[in-house]
DNA sequence: AGCACGCCGACT
DNA sequence: GTCGGCGTGCTC
């Protein structure tokens, strides 16, 4: 019988199989070294890019059709990072093809060569060696062809060394007295400055990561102002003298141009950033000069996980907690998890570093998996503001602040300080409140004596529904506890607080700083410095929470808390943590002690409490039992299978057939199909099935099963689905 | 996802 | 008589 040898291609479309082909026309016959090569193949009658993932054998070759070319000579994708994303296509139960494409920068994707990375130099032609005497003597094109008589010079270096060289250059060119070169990247010598003397606590962190060998992670858990990112450099610094490349991993906010000056000055050599305002070409460069191990360090957000490090030393998450390093569509990764998994097949040390960690790194320190490096030492003098909570009940609200609160604001505006009033913007799905007493509508089925699952309100505002078992009731008349008819959902119309303050403090600017006015980065810090040191509110989210110095900022008023200590999302009560204290950190100086003024319903509310008096460690402490008692992360492993569809029957259906083919025995739990919290969205219906395990072995075995089938159910055709594994949101 | 094929409405 | 709606099926 003849056998042939095939290409086992991963190709970039949503289905969960690879696709068998010929090699090229004319090619050699295919190894177990083309694995890892991109190749051009015909796919129904149209032409895609794929990626080798073996080399397999057919017993009838004349059923499959021939490549149409290879697009690389050595694999693009080598060892380990291939390796690593067929784990997490696994993982998230991706098409392969998808996540190599995600994993790719656009020109790469689309078949374009790897680029080329070398630097450019110039030199002296014969005729410029001849004929430089001739030049008039004092002139820049004389002074250039001087320069470049001992030898050909990178334009790094003559952009060092001679102001308007690049104008000499093009004369001399034209005169043919000298050529632009293609030269290898000019690396500046390294001069790195000498960085300040670490505390003891630092001292200990950089040591216990340097001596690291091969993989360990890392959670490097420092308050506000303790020098992380000193730790973070002394690392790095360290990994290059070891001739290894480092990745450091960013939320969006926290890659400024002050950071990466910081880190270049500190190591003395090119830091290549890696970030939403480059263009594919240079993302391109950027991912080619890394393989070529060209890039010794790299700094980028979310997606420069998948930077290739052939000579891998250190991997660095800085905020850990940042919800911003999970993707919430396409293939849904957390940049943090496979961050990790990257630095366990790299065999190198990861460093989780946060103020405010996530409580799954804290649980993972805790039960000894990461080792837990603490930083209490805050810079200077600065001491933790002062927090007060304020009793909201019953109080006459003006778009949600308080006549005390507002009294405040303006006693702190009359001083000539800043406030910042903080909206938490978390929690669209509205929980229904008592504005009298407090009370919000628990699920009967779901609430334990410890954790209360609230239901939201759904149906105009006249049904409650349970996001986590999908039970449904009626919004009451009155409040069952105090018969109150002052029911409202929360978290509507905070939207106006910039025009109500305005209106309330006409004599101070108001700025407002959001998603929208933060994308353009240089937009902020023109704000702020237009603000300068003059009093004025700043109302924002947690954008204002880093990175930005507001030296006459004393008062912090933080609304809409309950929104996070009552939120139909599981996690909104650490997010909420974990922004009051970034935020806090913001409040004062050592000389301007700050305050932090905190709105709520519920004042003897026990983690509101445990955080106010006992800081994160004991809120989380708190929060982990709660979760452990609810069955929530860590303690349980989600996965959320969302459909939409014009029409919500279908979308409806497709769930229950999902569930119809999960084995009756399964030790995995569902939930659903019920709404999304965000039920309509541009004209579809959007309802979705949740699926926990306390054991993920059990969850992911069922879903090794459910998703072939799922591709398979005739259902799945008229529906937009997508299966989100680990997912941050239950929405 | 794309893209073709295929069978039913308002138009040059 | 056609152009075009999106349901269904397939892609090595």
């Amino acid at each position: 019988m003849p056998t042939c040898p095939t290409l086992r291609i991963a190709l970039p479309v949503p289905l969960p199989q690879t696709f068998d082909y010929l090699p090229p026309p004319g090619s050699p016959d295919p190894g177990a070294g083309d694995t890892g090569r991109r190749v051009r193949v015909p796919f129904g009658n149209r032409e895609l890019v794929g990626m080798v993932e073996s080399i397999g054998t057919a017993d009838d070759p004349a059923t499959l059709r021939e490549a149409l070319q290879w697009l690389d000579g050595p694999p693009l994708l080598g060892g380990e990072l291939h390796a690593s994303l067929r784990w997490l296509a696994r993982y998230t139960h991706a098409p392969l093809g998808e996540v190599i494409a995600t994993a790719l920068p656009a020109p790469l994707r689309r078949g374009d060569p790897l680029p080329d990375t070398h630097g450019w130099g110039w030199e002296l032609t014969v005729a410029g060696h001849e004929g430089r005497s001739r030049l008039r003597d004092g002139t820049r094109p004389r002074r250039l062809a001087e320069l470049l008589g001992d030898g050909t010079l990178a334009e790094e270096v003559l952009a060092a060394r001679m102001d308007g060289w690049r104008e000499a250059g093009r004369a001399l060119l034209k005169r043919g007295f000298a050529q632009r070169v293609a030269m290898a990247a000019a690396i500046p010598a390294a001069h790195p400055l000498p960085g300040p003397e670490p505390n003891p606590q630092q001292q200990v962190a950089i040591e216990a990561i340097t001596a690291a060998d091969g993989f360990q992670p890392f959670l490097l858990d420092g308050v506000t102002g303790s020098g992380k990112t000193e730790v973070y450099l002394q690392a790095i610094a360290h990994c290059l003298a070891q001739g290894r490349q480092a990745l450091v991993l960013v939320p969006e906010i926290g890659l400024t141009p002050q950071m990466l000056a910081r880190f270049r000055a500190r190591l003395g050599i090119a830091v290549h950033a890696l970030h939403s305002g480059l263009n594919d070409n240079e993302r391109a460069r950027v991912w080619a000069a890394a393989s070529r191990g060209e890039a010794r360090v790299i700094v980028g957000t979310r997606s420069a996980v998948f930077t290739p490090l052939p000579q891998a030393g250190l991997l660095i998450v800085d905020e850990e907690h940042d919800g911003s390093y999970k993707q919430q569509d396409g293939i849904r990764y957390h940049a943090r998890d496979f961050a990790l998994v990257r630095g366990k097949a790299l065999d190198i040390p990861v460093v989780l570093g946060s103020a405010t960690p996530s409580l799954e790194s804290l649980h993972n320190a805790r039960a000894g998996r990461y080792t837990h490096l603490r930083l209490q030492q805050r810079a200077g003098d600065a001491r933790p503001p002062a927090v007060r909570v304020f009793d909201v009940r019953k109080r006459p609200l003006q778009d949600g602040l308080s006549p005390e609160v507002l009294a405040g604001i303006e006693q702190h505006l009359r001083a000539g300080n800043q406030v910042l009033v903080f909206k938490n913007r978390r929690g669209y799905a509205p929980v229904l409140l008592c504005h009298d007493c407090g009370w919000t509508a628990p699920c009967r089925r779901c609430s334990t004596p410890l954790h209360a699952t609230p239901m939201t309100v759904h149906g105009a505002g006249r049904r409650l529904q349970c996001h986590h078992c999908g039970a449904r009731a009626p919004v009451p008349l009155a409040c069952p506890d105090c018969g109150s008819l002052a029911l409202q959902p929360q978290g509507i119309g905070t939207e106006r607080l910039e025009e109500r303050l305005l209106q309330l403090f006409p004599d101070f600017p108001v700025l407002r700083i959001d998603r929208g006015t933060t994308a353009r980065r240089d937009a902020l810090e023109q704000t702020l410095a237009a603000l300068g040191e003059q009093p004025g509110i700043l109302v924002g989210t947690q954008i204002l929470a880093k990175g930005h110095d507001l030296p006459r900022l004393t008062l912090v008023v933080v609304v809409g808390i309950d929104e996070g200590l009552f939120s139909a999302d599981f996690r909104a009560s650490e997010k909420l943590a974990q922004q009051l204290i970034q935020v806090a950190g913001r409040a004062g100086r050592a000389d301007r002690p700050g305050e932090v003024w905190l709105q709520t319903h519920h004042p003897d509310n026990a983690l509101l409490h445990t955080l106010v008096n006992g800081g994160y460690h004991a809120f989380a402490d708190a929060e982990l039992a709660q979760r452990e008692a609810a069955g929530f992360p860590p303690f349980a492993h989600l996965a959320l299978l969302r459909a939409e569809a014009k029409q919500v029957e279908q979308a409806n259906e497709f769930l229950a057939a999902v569930k119809h083919a999960m084995p009756a025995d399964s030790p995995v739990e569902r939930y659903g199909p019920m709404p999304a919290p965000m039920p309509r969205r541009a004209g579809f219906q959007r309802t979705q099935l949740l699926l926990s395990a306390t054991q993920r072995r059990a969850l992911h075995g069922l879903l090794d099963a459910l998703v072939p089938q799922i591709y398979a159910l005739p259902q799945a055709r008229r529906v937009r689905w997508s299966l989100d594994v680990d997912p941050v949101d239950l929405y």
